[in-house]
DNA sequence: GGTATTCTAGAATATTACCTCTAATAAGGG
DNA sequence: CCCTTATTAGAGGTAATATTCTAGAATACC
């Protein structure tokens, strides 16, 4: 009921998306995301009650795109799967690996709004759970290595192509899995 | 001859540091950082001719002390201490890491001041001699393999305690160097 | 067709931050 | 002791940006 909307929450955090991707994050303010969007800025306040609220939600979004991937394959007990997530991620996902992995949430908005507070906790609290559980399960895998294997590690190797804007290369793969090999005690477990 | 300068080159940018490290870069504004030391705006703008250049000298002057030491090891032919080197310099200078390891060069200043190219121009061309130069001098390293162990793996490995705010761990620099071995085909050469 | 509801529309306002400009201040040289 | 020079000092201009506000448009339900 009422007047259907003309710019949807998606559409607005994808102008927002692309404008962080091509010009960096400050570039993407609230008229710049109207502009994009050719709509007025009053469309977007009607939705994001400012502009902390559309970036944290942006984040969000972006966050839980890149995780369901990264929890499952722990979840399944695959610890090599898992390290390969983030470069493979990167490749079909290219803007968004540059808001994530370029960015610290501090960065996006200076005072994280409250009321997406718990949305983050969940997020947060599943990958740590997925974490645990793994190590859990995995009697000789220390906690600290896994996230160096499986995150840190991965983290880095892609970097540097995301900075350059081009897709990470296959060679990233070989080396992230032979980092994994010499770190965690697991051949194929 | 003249007036004594009151507040020196390095304060100001010591300011600027400290700022960017406890509030991130975007609160490291001209206010802020005279606020800190207790100067006039104007006496910043007397030194630095605007907030693009004063940062930008604060990025160069953090890659030269970062550097230093990565490129010396490269040079002396020790690829495992060029990849100890982040994390030890991490641990030495917190502050700096946070703000080099944590933000890129591109959204320090929107446009990058052009009388400041050439310091950077010659960081960079010092540190891709190093690399090249100790690639040519072990046969079997690939340009890529050695990027990845020296650079994005220590930077990984980094990135989260940075981020939290503490020294890396001494578990670190064993993974680091596990890593290292595996991925480069050299024992002790 | 009327009405409630949701949204667009964009002008106007408030805030924020960079930067400039003029005067005052503190040393050193003659 | 005066004059030159480099610097402090900070008020105020300007531009950009977030935000608010009022009016109007489009749809669904009755």
């Amino acid at each position: 009921m009422g007047r259907p909307a003309k710019f949807s929450r998606d559409q607005i955090l994808d102008a927002a998306l692309a404008i962080a991707a091509e010009d960096g994050l400050g570039a993407a303010t609230m008229t710049a995301i109207a502009a994009r969007l050719g709509a007025p800025t009053g469309s977007l306040y009607h939705r994001f009650g400012s502009h902390d609220l559309l970036l944290a939600a942006l984040w969000i979004r972006t966050v839980r795109s890149f995780q369901g991937g990264f929890v499952e394959a722990l979840v399944a007990g695959d610890a090599e799967m898992a390290a390969l997530h983030t470069p493979r991620w990167c490749r079909r996902h290219p803007a968004q690996a540059a808001l994530l992995l370029l960015h610290r949430r501090q960065e996006l908005a200076a005072r994280w709004p409250a009321e997406l507070g718990e949305d983050l906790d969940l997020l947060n609290t599943q990958i740590s759970d997925a974490l645990n559980s793994f190590a859990s399960r995995h009697p000789g895998v220390d906690h600290e290595r896994l996230i160096f294997a499986t995150v840190d590690v991965p983290y880095g190797a892609v970097r540097r192509y995301l900075l350059e804007g081009r897709p990470p290369p296959p060679l990233v793969d070989e080396m992230v899995i032979a980092a994994c090999r010499a770190v965690l005690p697991l051949g194929e477990a």
